[in-house]
DNA sequence: ATGGCTGTCATGGACAGA
């Protein structure tokens, strides 16, 4: 078994401790990381090489940014969304490894927040959609096991949050924002966690404030996209609730995807 | 709550997050 898992770090120096402790009691083969907010130098790569991971970074000053990690040698490592040579945000890393009888290929995406709605981060937050979405419906031709890992900033469906209400006039939760998101099952990709369980209140992500965590106040918006050869493999999906109550946590948890595959 | 935390950069407080 090959497990993949998208976990937005909130920060890879704030969260260095945490996020090996977790690694180290149960670190899947491949973990793609959201908003390390490292430039690629400054990226802590040695404590991930010393338990094991290979690590490619498309990393940025301040914030955003994302990475592989992966215990199983990564290739053709390719950073930046295609579509827009003048996008300068770090929220994209694309790469495989070998598995028996040929190769999966992973991407770790960190989609634009695009609050507030009516300006121009919720324009930007559209196109990055269309230019992902035009991405993932041309990787289909190749056939490939194919895992689209990350923090998509995107709430499916009303019970992917305790209170539809509360995310009306949000842009995680508008229209033009699901229908971008739905657009991927449209095309043939699978909801990892949707293909497990109908359970509503799942959630991947609790706010710092206003006691979100203590009084299960969590949104969904972290999502392992499967191909078809990929969600034929699929196996089970789960997500890393406890890690929340941690000290130091990331506002989101990790998700983690299942598949029945073999190293090569 | 017109943002109640948190992280970054930088060393005060703006900016970004969701």
């Amino acid at each position: 078994m090959i497990r993949v898992a998208t976990w937005n770090i909130n920060g890879v120096k704030a969260r260095i401790d945490t996020a090996l402790e977790w690694l180290r009691q149960d670190g899947p083969e491949i973990v793609c990381l959201q908003e390390i907010k490292s430039v690629d130098e400054g990226f802590p790569r040695e404590p991930f090489e010393a338990i094991g991971y290979n690590v490619a970074t498309h990393g940025q000053k301040g914030f955003n940014g994302v990475a592989i990690l992966s215990k199983l040698p990564l290739e053709d490592v390719t950073p930046r969304l295609p579509g827009d040579d003048d996008d300068v945000q770090a929220r994209f890393i694309e790469g495989i490894v070998s598995v028996r009888g040929g190769i999966l290929r992973v991407v770790s995406l960190y989609l634009p927040n695009g609050n507030p709605i009516g300006t121009e981060k919720f324009s930007y937050k559209l196109a990055w959609m269309k230019r992902f979405n035009a991405h993932a419906a041309a990787r289909l031709a190749l056939e490939e096991p194919l895992v689209l890992a990350g923090d998509y900033n995107v709430i499916p469906e009303p019970w992917d949050c305790h209170d539809p209400k509360v995310w009306a006039g949000d842009a995680l939760f508008q229209p033009e924002s699901r229908a971008a998101f739905r657009e991927l099952a449209a095309l043939g990709y699978t909801d990892a966690l949707r293909a497990c369980t109908d359970a509503a209140g799942v959630y991947s992500f609790w706010d710092y404030q206003a006691g979100a965590w203590q009084k299960n106040h969590g949104i969904r918006i972290d999502h392992l996209m499967l191909s078809p050869q990929a969600a034929d493999r699929l196996t089970g999906c789960e997500v890393v609730k406890h890690v929340r109550a941690w000290e130091k946590p990331s506002d989101h948890v990790p998700v983690v995807v299942t598949l029945d595959l073999e190293a090569a």
